[in-house]
DNA sequence: ACCACTACCTGCATGC
DNA sequence: TGCATGCAGGTAGTGG
């Protein structure tokens, strides 16, 4: 379940392994992994052959890798179960190797996107004029982006209908929080995910932005979350994180502060996991 | 215009 | 043993 942090690691592996590599050769294995590809697996190959690859940045969840002398980018997601890794030319196909990127030099190294559901993908894209690619325009910047602007993220939870989790996954307002990372930040402003948004003070939005970016700093200097196995840095190694979760995957084991056992409950066809003391439910609106 | 819900996909755990 | 069901969940598109 790759979020912010779990990217970042990705994106920072992709730096020290690909970045100023040129490409020889490029390989789809499943059409699905470049369906926002719209002209197709040919048209992707073709106009990867070489080209060179400069410095990989990230927004959210989104990040991607800059072709130099163009104004273009491959733009890659890794969805629920993406994995991009720098492997040997000899070792085994994965399982479910979805692309194959190999590059002109002797490191005998390659690039290979493996996804096991294919909610991810890889696409090349125009930039837009602020050097992202011109497909994910609507991301918000995210909490750990400089330029992050907090008073018009408050500006719009105060503005929408909506409850504060929903708000949190709307990659539009702000980018980067998952399902994990929301739980974990909600936990720790003693936030219910139900609170309507609109209600929400200026020093509650600060608060909670605050938790947000300790959580995910904290997860990012352990490498990651790895819940399941699924997500891993560019050289297959699992982040450490998940040892320091406080709510999510936690159900019926003490609350960290008061004891209480944390609760899971159907929401939006996944869960969510909160504190009943910590976090008490907003009145209900009549 | 805004908000909420669902399809997409595969592997694993669980239940009968 | 084998089959069915539920769950994991980010995003874009659809429906209200």
């Amino acid at each position: 379940m790759p979020e912010l942090p779990e990217v970042e690691v990705v994106r920072r592996g992709l730096e020290r392994w690909v970045a100023h590599r040129s490409v020889t050769d490029a390989e789809v294995l499943h059409p699905r992994a470049v369906r926002r590809h719209l002209a197709g697996p040919d048209d992707f190959t073709q106009r990867l052959k070489g080209r060179h690859i400069g410095t990989p940045s990230r927004r959210g969840k989104y990040l991607w890798l800059p072709l130099e002398e163009s104004n273009e980018s491959v733009l890659a997601h890794l969805g629920m179960s993406g994995q991009l890794l720098v492997q040997p030319h000899e070792a085994p196909d994965e399982k479910h190797l979805r692309v194959r990127i190999r590059f002109a030099d002797a490191l005998g190294t390659e690039l290979r996107f493996v996804d096991q559901r294919t909610f991810g993908g890889l696409s090349l894209h125009d930039n837009t004029p602020e050097g992202l690619p011109d497909v994910i325009a609507h991301i918000s910047r995210d909490p750990l982006d400089p330029l992050f602007d907090e008073d018009a993220f408050h500006r719009a939870l105060r503005r929408k209908r909506t409850t504060i989790k929903r708000a949190l996954l709307d990659q539009s307002l702000i980018s980067g929080v998952g399902n994990i990372y929301a739980d974990e930040a909600l936990w720790r402003a003693r936030i219910h995910y139900e609170r309507p948004t609109a209600g929400f003070t200026r020093p509650r939005t600060a608060d909670l932005l605050t938790h947000i970016r300790d959580v995910m700093n904290e997860a990012l200097a352990v490498g990651g979350t790895s819940f399941d196995s699924l997500y891993v840095n560019v050289n297959g190694e699992s982040g450490y994180f998940d040892r320091s979760l406080d709510a999510y995957g936690r159900e019926g084991l003490p609350c960290r502060r008061c004891g209480t056992p944390i609760r899971r409950r159907p929401w939006m066809n996944r869960s969510s996991y909160f504190c009943p003391k910590c976090q008490r439910a907003p009145r209900a609106a009549s």
